[in-house]
DNA sequence: CGAAGAACATTGCGCATTCAACATTTGCAG
DNA sequence: CTGCAAATGTTGAATGCGCAATGTTCTTCG
C-alpha cells in the first residue's frame, strides 16, 4: 500500500513547488523588464562568463543548462541575433562549435547580475535565517549526492 | 554596491534550482512512462479531484496552476480528447465553463497518485531526515507569508 | 590503413505555452 | 433602467523546446 505524505512532508514538497514557481516567475519578470533578458538567456551568459576564455562547447553548455542540443542551438541563435554571443568553430575538433561571449554579452551579464542576485535575496533569502539557509544547502547536497550523476565530475566553474 | 551571495546562500539557491529541475524531470518521466500523463495534466486531475464536486471553473483552475487562460483552455482540450475531463457550462454564470472530472479521470488520478508520491519520496524525501523536512516546510511558509498573496484566501481544498 | 560507429551541431516537425484580440455575459454607477 | 467597465473563455499568431533525422568529423578497432 502507498505511504502517503504526512503533514510535514506535504508542506516540504508543496511549498518547494510553489515557492520555486513564484520566485522563478518574479526573477523572470524583473530580468525581462529591466534588461530584456529571459532567465534562460541569462543562464547562458552566466555559464559563459564563468568559463575559461568566456567560451564553451555547445555540447557542454547544453548539458549544463539541462537543455537539448537543438534547444541550445536555437537559444544561441537568439543571443547571436542580439549580439551577446558569437559562434566560433573549434580549431581542435571541427565537429565542435564554441559559443563565445561578446563584449556586449559581457556588459549585459555585468548589468543583469545585480538584478538577479537582488531578486534572489528579496524573493527568497531575505525571508530565511542563517540556520534555514544552511539546512537548505545541506538538504540539497544530500539529495544530489544520492542522485545518479547527471552532470558528473569534470568541471570546476560552478 | 551589490551584496553577492556567500557560500551558504549560493548552495541554498543553486541547490534549490538544480534539485527542483532534477526531481521534476524524473517525476515527469515516470508519470509519462507508467501512466501516459504529463505532470501538468496530473496537476489538473489533482486539483479537480480535491475540489467540491470534482469540478472547477476554468478561471480558478488556471490561477491555481499558474497557467494563462489560453494555456488552460488548451490543456483541458487535451484532457477532454482523452476523456479524463469533461466541459460543462455553469448554470449560475453563463460566462463560465466548468472542468469536471470524468470517471475515467478519477481512475487515472487514483492510478497515478501512488506513482507520483512514490517518486517524491524516492527522489527527494527519502534523502532528508525529519528535521530537514520540517525546516524546509517552515522555510517555505516564511517565504510565502512574505509574498504578496498571489493565490489569496478563499480556498480550502488544498 | 580503412571502415564502422560515436560525437557534435543543425534542421524539420510537432507540441505546449503566452500575448493580443475577440465575443459573450455580468455587475455596477448614474 | 441604461450603459459601460470588468470578468470569462476561446482563438490566432508568435515563441521556445524536444525528438528524430541528417551531415560532418572524429575515434576506435580489425
Amino acid at each position: 500500500m502507498t505511504r502517503w505524505l504526512d503533514d510535514d512532508e506535504m508542506r516540504a514538497w508543496r511549498g518547494l513547488v510553489e515557492v520555486m514557481a513564484g520566485v522563478e516567475a518574479d526573477l523572470e519578470a524583473e530580468l525581462v523588464e529591466r534588461h530584456g533578458l529571459a532567465v534562460g538567456e541569462y543562464g547562458v551568459l552566466v555559464h559563459l562568463s564563468e568559463a575559461e576564455g568566456e567560451a564553451m562547447r555547445m555540447c557542454d553548455l547544453a548539458a549544463r543548462l539541462h537543455l537539448s542540443p537543438s534547444g541550445l542551438t536555437r537559444r544561441i541563435d537568439g543571443l547571436v541575433r542580439t549580439g551577446l554571443v558569437r559562434r566560433e568553430p573549434s580549431k581542435e575538433d571541427r565537429r565542435v562549435m564554441r559559443a563565445v561571449l561578446t563584449p556586449a554579452g559581457r556588459s549585459a551579464i555585468h548589468a543583469a547580475a545585480p538584478t538577479h542576485v537582488d531578486g534572489v535575496r528579496r524573493h527568497l533569502l531575505d525571508h530565511l535565517d542563517r540556520t534555514q539557509i544552511r539546512v537548505l544547502g545541506q538538504a540539497w547536497a544530500a539529495v544530489q549526492a544520492a542522485r545518479p550523476n547527471r552532470a558528473g565530475a569534470p568541471k570546476r566553474t560552478d
